[in-house]
DNA sequence: GCCTAACCTGAACACCGTTCAGGTCGTCCC
DNA sequence: GGGACGACCTGAACGGTGTTCAGGTTAGGC
């Protein structure tokens, strides 16, 4: 039976949440769709595009409806989707990190944002600062978060979880800098 | 001729510098040091401790020398000597970054951090959100510049680098935003 | 009923990190 | 002088990896 890139997609997202990037392979994606590794090259050019499809999807499937008002709690939203969206999948974090880094794909939030920064009347020159800091900001967290989470599961190495900063204190810091230079 | 742990990680460094990270592989690394790939696995369990001694010793060349008096001037005498430490080697942002979420070294910059934060009489439960959300800033910065510039040069996608935000200007930032917490 | 496009096969290529039994060599101690 | 020991390395192998490619199958539109 045929499959669509939809599907491919699909598979490829299970596969990571339940066991990982490291298993996100083309062959055992290949083996869990019931085809050859080789077919996966008829959807995606390579592995980066296929990853960068996969992150899309994470964000895709974190979508959650807006309804602050005001711009604070409008990146409250925005950075708290994101976040959220990534760590709900295993390794959710590094792939979207990654792709973004990579100018693949995942760009929705930070175009959001910028919305969002634009709409308050932030400075124009400003806006690109503040976006990209905010978003370095919520990668590094959730990155680090998970990272540390599985570095422990694995018993790889001894590290408290209780030591982790909180999310929002941290947010808060960076938009009260706004903020300020807003004044 | 018989070599030492300080060897392998300084030809480490120089493969990594001049040809990436993905060319810094056991084997390339050994034919480097004109020995066989196994024969590094004396002197590094695997290649995770590798990078491990790689990012440590990254960091130590970027060693400058302190100046400043004031806690804002301090923090961003760490931030950039991180920042320009990382930047100095191709896929220096990467290798650090990576190495410090996992728990395995690279954690110098932050410890110093958290100690001008502390002398700098900002309050106890609020020095590992700062220290944290300043790291996750520089290291988001410095890994999407380089990761941006490398990702043109290549000719994966088409990119401006323009559109890179100032490192100070977001810097500041944070730095405000935990300014006006103090007050 | 043909044609086209989508989808897939199966084998191969050139790598990768890692393991392991064994070998060499210098240094220290008796 | 001789033996033990530790540091350092060899060479081959194992089980993976992403990717390529010529060719095969199959469903849908004209």
């Amino acid at each position: 039976m045929a499959h669509h890139r939809s599907d491919v997609i699909a598979h490829a997202v299970a596969l990571l949440d339940t066991h990982g990037l490291a298993a996100l392979t083309m062959r055992r994606l290949g083996a869990e769709l019931d085809v050859q590794p080789s077919a996966i090259y008829h959807h995606f050019a390579n592995k980066q595009a296929l990853l960068a499809a996969v992150a899309d999807e994470i964000l895709a499937r974190g979508a959650r409806p807006r309804e602050a008002d005001e711009w604070p709690d409008q990146l409250r939203e925005v950075c708290s989707e994101l976040r959220h969206a990534m760590l709900a999948c295993t390794d959710g974090a590094d792939v979207v990190a990654t792709v973004w880094a990579f100018g693949l794909g995942a760009a929705a939030p930070v175009v959001e944002m910028e919305k969002v920064l634009a709409d308050a009347e932030v400075p124009e020159e400003l806006v690109p600062v503040a976006s990209r800091t905010l978003v370095h900001y919520v990668f590094g967290h959730a990155f680090e978060e998970q990272t540390a989470r599985q570095a422990v599961r694995l018993g790889a190495v001894e590290r408290s979880l209780e030591s982790l900063p909180d999310f929002d204190l941290g947010l808060d810091l960076v938009i009260d800098g706004l903020r300020a230079r807003l004044a």
